[in-house]
RNA sequence: CGGGGCGUAGCGCAGCCUGGUAGCGCGUCUGCCUUGGGCGCAGAAGGUCGGAGGUUCGAAUCCUCUCGCCCCGACCA
């Protein structure tokens, strides 16, 4: 049994707390492929509720989905200039196949993201304006060779979702880049309970081979950045490399608008790094895989009989309301122990139900997110139960995005000079002027290990100073250490 | 590729500095006892100390080489 030693503390190693709950809870585990990670069934279910949302977030805004192959001859990824330059160093590379060297020039790459092959197909595909827009999005595992990895937030290979879109306008487009920013915006506070700051990132920053890059940024408990995901407005850049083009209504030739946005598991890392406790993980009850376990307790099979026909009872009328509950009467382990076994694990809610509760015709109940106080057990009558439960899952989800909202909004400052900037590096978001250029963005990096997120849109732009430089500045931007 | 750390029982570790033939916790097995916050007690099994070479009467311990892993950094859509 992996659960019998307290994690560490996560104000004393952050890093070796995450490590740590992400292996004990057995969400996922390091592979002897350096730098790939094993996803357990217990990762994965979180992975599976993630895709369920997005995805029908995605069919709502009209987009359908399709899947490309993993390989992607070498010469696609040549043809866009920024794109090959950014991804080069990360490839991995099919050398060899069907037990013969294939020269160069003839390989293959192991996708790292699928603008190029993918726009083969475009370029197939689209002959009019009236084949536009092309909405599509694709479920799917890339690689990219990265020189450290951690586990679901950077690792050699990874699930992810990448939407790819084609365009009659370039005011189509960037509604598109737009639009998609906000339904993961959406999906990442509504579902994941994450706030997250939307903005632009800065050109040194944006996807190689895009116009424009939007992202979501969130603050972890350690009060470092975490990208969790892209929209990129790529402008008709793999247009033009591919030959996409289109007949317009005017008559004319004209190289499709197009964009790209993914998010990956790392939006589980994301999750785990903004929610979780030093008792273990906590999920948003939107996404967790059991939201419910009912706790059978009793010392003969005399007791636990009539106990465990009314915990059947209630888990059946969650399940009707649509409530993932479980049932726990294995009688070989003591309550104590389950507790903490499904406090690590990220149930929302434990019901505690024995003699002396049914004697009274309740149950106890307490909220994954207020364990830790042991005054919040809940006293419900067992004719409430259902009812009390669902509604204390909803209250949590909210409670969850407030608290967060509350932890990052509590770290982020604004700094009007370069020694307040040093001084609060590991503060959390700064809100600082910069005067725009990667020189002074690139020194400040290497000076303070800040690095410029994104720029917000609700950040009001008012011109100022660069703190650094003393140069104009047209307004603040996020400035954060990040993972 | 730099910097640091670690390889000793299934897992987590101590022992090493100052050499004397291996220990603790958890888990496992047996029995009793327990079950509302990681039950308790008693007993038992389990190891070529990462590998190779060297020094020595004697090496987990000292020296050399080697393999592997982890952390930090550099890198990064």
């Amino acid at each position: 049994m992996a659960s019998t030693d307290k994690l560490p503390l996560r104000s004393q190693d952050f890093s070796e707390w995450y490590i740590q709950l992400v292996q004990r809870a057995q969400l996922a585990d390091y592979s002897d492929v350096k730098g790939c990670m094993v996803i357990r069934p217990n990762g994965y279910a979180i992975w599976e509720h993630m895709q369920r949302g997005l995805d029908a977030m995605f069919k709502d805004t009209g987009h359908v989905n399709a899947y490309f192959p993993m390989l992607i001859p070498e010469e696609y990824l040549q043809r866009e200039k920024e794109h090959v330059k950014g991804f080069n160093p990360q490839l991995a590379v099919v050398a060899i196949a069907g037990g013969k060297p294939l020269p160069e020039g003839e390989r293959y790459v192991v996708r790292p993201t699928s603008e190029t092959i993918i726009n083969r197909s475009f370029a197939k595909w689209i002959q009019s304006y009236r084949d536009l827009p092309m909405l599509l999005n694709q479920w799917a595992n890339v690689m990219r060779w990265e020189m450290r990895t951690r586990l679901f937030l950077r690792t050699t290979e990874f699930l992810w979702q990448e939407g790819h879109t084609c365009h009659e306008t370039e005011a189509d487009a960037e509604a598109e880049t737009r639009k998609m920013l906000e339904v993961y915006r959406v999906f990442a506070e509504e579902w994941m309970a994450m706030p997250v700051l939307c903005g632009q990132k800065t050109e040194s920053e944006k996807f190689a081979g895009a116009d424009r890059t939007y992202s979501i940024e969130a603050m972890m408990q350690d009060k470092k950045a975490l990208q969790a995901g892209t929209s990129h407005m790529l402008g008709q850049n793999f247009a033009k490399a591919f030959e996409t083009r289109f007949l317009g209504r005017d008559g004319q030739q004209h190289f499709v608008w197009q964009t790209s946005w993914g998010v990956s598991t790392r939006l589980i890392g994301a999750l785990i790094m903004t929610h979780s406790d030093d008792q273990g993980l906590v999920v948003p009850p939107k996404l967790a895989a059991t939201q419910v376990a009912i706790i059978v307790i009793g010392k003969t099979p005399e007791e636990r009989g009539p106990v465990k026909a009314a915990a059947d009872a209630l888990a059946k009328e969650l399940k009707a309301r649509g409530v993932r509950a479980m049932v726990d009467d294995d009688d070989s382990k003591s309550p104590g122990f389950k507790y903490n076994e499904y406090e690590l694990k990220g149930v929302c809610l434990r019901v505690e139900l024995g003699p002396k509760d049914l004697a009274k015709q309740q149950c106890v109940m307490v909220r994954r997110d207020q364990s830790s106080d042991r005054s919040k057990k809940a006293f419900v009558a067992m004719a409430d139960a259902a009812k009390t439960a669902e509604s204390m899952l909803e209250q949590m989800q909210k409670d969850l995005f407030q608290k967060a909202k509350a932890f990052r909004d509590e770290h982020t400052f604004e700094v009007n000079s370069y020694e307040e900037m040093k001084k609060r590096a590991d503060d959390g978001f700064l809100l600082a002027h910069w005067d725009g250029t990667p020189e002074t963005e690139a020194r400040i990096k290497e000076e303070t290990g800040l690095t410029t997120r994104n720029r917000p849109f609700d950040l009001k732009q008012e011109p100022g100073t660069c703190p650094v430089t003393g140069k104009p500045s047209a307004g603040r931007i996020v400035f954060s250490k990040a993972y």
